[in-house]
DNA sequence: GTCTATAACGAGATAGAC
DNA sequence: GTCTATCTCGTTATAGAC
């Protein structure tokens, strides 16, 4: 029998929510155990239990981000569709979180990476790479079936579109501009396709 | 006759120098008066003399970036030459800034924007702005000779061209991968000539 | 123009009661 | 699991001597 009375999400969960949409929006080091504490109603004691330091609190926050990421990722897959369809898919990921006034938080934690905990460095980089790969999977798919035509080999290009729509997501945010991000996003995919 | 006993830089400059550095670096909420003070040799209140508030140093910074930024844009006009080759101007000015392993100014503002002081904020939009506005100039030009042959319109390709390079150079940034950053800015302005 | 000294606050983190 | 209370340190910023 489930606990009825249990909270929806507990504190530790809750804890996740909102560091994850504060690194999204702030960065990793414009927020505090204080900003959760007041928004969740409870003291920074209580987070300290739950997450002994910010660094363990930041590791987890990636963990879960990647987790849900590639998951989402994974679906699309399961969806089946052309290449150029799963690339739209893709882009779509990202105007999601940018309709949320949030960064892709991997691409937040490389802005802080020099300042970042040692132990949060490697799994952003980590986050890039498979990104990269499951891109460099959907383009092999395409030039397989003739639909997509990159430039370069398929993993320069799965790197080019991945990091640029990072940066088109940047500066978007920072225009509050989800549309323009779109357009830029359709470019770029545009360029990979066989004309 | 110049005092020649005056410092190459004074202090004001020296401030600016190590700021402009520290935000590229690290981002504005990742340094301090202190950091600065202790480069300098100077004591923090030394530094609150030349500027009285962060945001006002802050301000200065992206003030003297843009002067520099855009001669150097104007350096590349001067010099002539194909449409291309202005491109590939632009993405050596980033690339000479990545090599000293830092972040473009303004793309690492837009990380920080929501907790920018609200002086700030403005300005790393203008940078944007007349950035595109430069770009958007070298692809009317390239258009007009028939050398580029953009997507979408000139204005909303220097926009994709402008906002991806800002994230190749985060993510490449973040990898300390300068040659993967040429490669990925060279398939970017591949896409917009004509083949 | 630079210094010493300090104010006023917020950060991350811990001890120990409940 | 959450609390109160506290520690230690770093932050921006200012007053006033030199």
């Amino acid at each position: 029998m489930v606990e009825v009375s249990t909270p929806l999400r507990d504190t530790a969960t809750r804890m996740l929510d909102v560091a994850e949409r504060l690194v999204q929006q702030r960065g990793f080091n414009a927020f505090s155990y204080a900003d959760i504490a007041a928004e969740l109603g409870v003291t920074k004691a209580t987070l300290h239990y739950h997450f002994a330091s910010k660094a363990a609190l930041g590791s987890a926050v990636i963990d879960r981000y990647a987790l849900r990421f590639f998951e989402a990722l994974a679906a699309i897959d399961a969806r089946g569709g052309s290449a150029e369809e799963r690339l739209a898919g893709f882009v779509d990921v990202y105007a999601n979180v940018l309709r949320d006034q949030r960064m892709c938080l991997c691409g937040m934690l490389a802005a802080d990476q020099l300042t970042l905990p040692d132990s949060m460095k490697a799994p952003v980089l980590e986050f890039f790479d498979r990104t990269v790969a499951w891109v460099a999977s959907v383009l092999e798919r395409g030039v397989a079936d003739g639909s997509l035509a990159p430039i370069g080999s398929v993993t320069e290009a799965a790197k080019t579109l991945v990091w640029s729509i990072e940066g088109a997501m940047l500066v978007a945010r920072a225009y509050d501009d989800v549309p323009s991000f779109e357009r830029a996003a359709t470019q770029l995919i545009q360029a990979l396709v066989r004309r």
